[in-house]
DNA sequence: TATTAGCACTCAATTTATTAGAGTGCTAAC
DNA sequence: GTTAGCACTCTAATAAATTGAGTGCTAATA
């Protein structure tokens, strides 16, 4: 608040609050009947050349009203913004529950937060890899085939088919599972390196080969996959906003969408972010964002935890004048619900 | 052919030819000196006059060429489509390896053809329904949950978490076990309905109340998800026809591959629609299509069909100037190359 | 000294006119 | 039956004219 005087923070809180309604450049005009400062337009004007000299706002062109520049919309998401008491968003409503899997939650969730916002969102399934070994079985499914069933804290099952060329006997294959247990119950996924697996080798002993195959399917089940999941919800919506729905932008923005990947970079940016004071929420504008085709939009993002370890990122991508308020509300309440679903699980 | 002499055919044919490359209404006098037929633009026009009155072709306006109409389209893929040799495309480059996942093999296969065509492309998972019960197996995983795991043929897993009241004896567990596998196995998913069920309970007996509990999670776990799942790429692919690419054609059109909802009608239609003389690829030219959405488009779908009732569709959507050609070729490819991928698992 | 009314000026956006050219249909000749 | 020729149509592209929101500056005012 060094450069600013109180009169012009006003100013500028109208001029961005009316950009973010209409879209529309804003002029002297407007502000001056808008605002309670009983000011006219010549003042106005004024005190808007100082702003656009420090930057806040921009005239994209001569004759044209101002429009907030990145700065401005900077300041406006860390001193202006108000921690409004809205009523709270009805995302209860969607009536997730919990004996759903995880898969589906996490699209239902994507697909309220786009619905409501009017922007796109994307969810990221949590990061596994802290999660602890709950339960290990494999099981003889038919000759030449064992099926490996691994189930996690938080009831997350994998499964994976293991093609043997030998018969296992029955008894070595409960031996098997009783070692496994033994051995790595509680550890978490990390934790299960190639060192472990070694071990556990040599105290198989004789069998060597066999068991060997299996317990190297059963390392990579376990790490396979490792890469998280990102669900996405509402892309469209995008072309509601005229300065992002131009065919070529508007081409780039869904295609990264589609394809997903990229969007892996605005997770790990959103973990090294993440503060807790801010309740894990951060606002990127415009060049901030990590992803090349977002240039021209904000994205809002979120950290999830449900505990364990099992962290993910939820993230809302709109245009440079989305309402920063209603959606930085919108992920807090969010958050508290997600909380309440998986809290027992 | 009744009402096509022998070279009105010809000049249709190299007007539709020369719109699928180049998009724009075409005239007398490209196809005057394009075809080999040396005819001046008079006469061509005298041929093109016809068969507009005979709804093959139209004109937008005007002054302008003439374009090819649904009815015209169909004419050339019924019966001017050359059953080209062309090139193979070289799909296997993708290596799919049998043991991936389902799952994993489908998105890449999309994406694959997406690439590959220029169009957008979806495939379905297989559908269920008439498979067979391989094996089951229920898990005290802690207490007061069990694990049930379902291996059908093919190698399918599914997975469901059971949470119980009380606790499930040991010995209990291992009957119960027994008697799934013996009633159920080899039964197809369809077949294992109430009934089976509510026999399955009576056989069980004494613990009835829990032992239901169970059961009834069981014939859940096996019939829920029954509903397939759709992939989808290549949606942005749509951008690069004028013709689609306006704004609310777009939005509309790309909102139709999010939600994947109404893909589903692709599906059954083209199974209705399924002839085995055509190795199950169907064409659908503008309004043939159920989907709303993509009236203005084309769609060949084909029915690929991995053995066990196992049958899934895929499809391709673009302008109606597709390459039909192209796209029946490699789709014609890729169903034999599914097959190999498949055919031993 | 801060504010404001007033006015000339700018520039995107909209509307209107103008032109160019691709293509047609028709007629008359071959 | 085929073709050359010509008048006509209609879109698309370009140019010109108009509008209007908004500015910056200056001089008057509180």
């Amino acid at each position: 608040m060094y450069e600013l005087d109180d009169r012009k923070v006003k100013i500028l809180q109208a001029i961005i609050r009316t950009y973010l309604e209409t879209g529309e450049p804003v002029g002297s005009r407007t502000i001056s009947k808008y605002s309670d400062l009983n000011l006219s337009s010549a003042t106005i004007r004024n005190e808007m050349a100082d702003l656009e000299e420090l930057g806040y706002i921009i005239q994209p062109h001569t004759s044209a009203g101002r429009i907030p520049s990145d700065k401005g919309y900077r300041f406006y998401v860390d001193k202006l913004m108000e921690d409004q008491q809205r009523e709270v968003q009805d995302l209860k409503d969607l009536m997730i529950q919990r004996q759903d899997k995880m898969e589906r939650v996490l699209k239902q969730v994507a697909k309220v937060l786009a619905t409501n916002t009017n922007y796109a969102a994307m969810i990221s399934s949590p990061q596994y890899r802290r999660n602890k070994l709950k339960f290990i079985q494999l099981t003889q499914v038919e000759d030449g085939q064992i099926l490996a069933v691994i189930v996690l804290e938080g009831n997350i099952v994998k499964n994976k088919m293991i093609p043997i060329s030998e018969m296992l006997e029955t008894e070595d294959l409960f031996r098997l599972n009783v070692m496994l247990n033994t051995s790595l119950n509680g550890l978490t996924m990390e934790e299960i390196n190639l060192d472990v697996i070694t071990q556990l080798k040599e105290q198989a002993g004789d069998h060597s080969v066999l068991v060997s195959e299996v317990l190297d399917a059963v390392a990579q089940a376990i790490h396979e996959e490792e890469d998280v999941e990102i669900f996405t919800s509402g892309a469209t919506n995008i072309f509601k906003y005229p300065e992002l729905s131009d065919s070529e932008r508007a081409r780039e923005l869904i295609s990264t969408f589609e394809e997903k990947q990229q969007l892996a970079s605005l997770i790990t940016r959103s973990f090294e972010d993440t503060d807790t004071e801010k309740n894990g929420i951060q606002v990127y504008i415009g060049n901030e964002t990590p992803v090349q085709a977002m240039k021209d939009c904000s994205v809002v993002t979120a950290t999830y935890d449900l505990g364990r370890g099992m962290k993910g990122t939820i993230g809302i991508i709109g245009p440079k004048r989305m309402d920063y308020e209603n959606v930085v509300n919108t992920l807090k309440t969010l958050m508290v619900q997600l909380d309440q679903i998986f809290e027992r699980s």
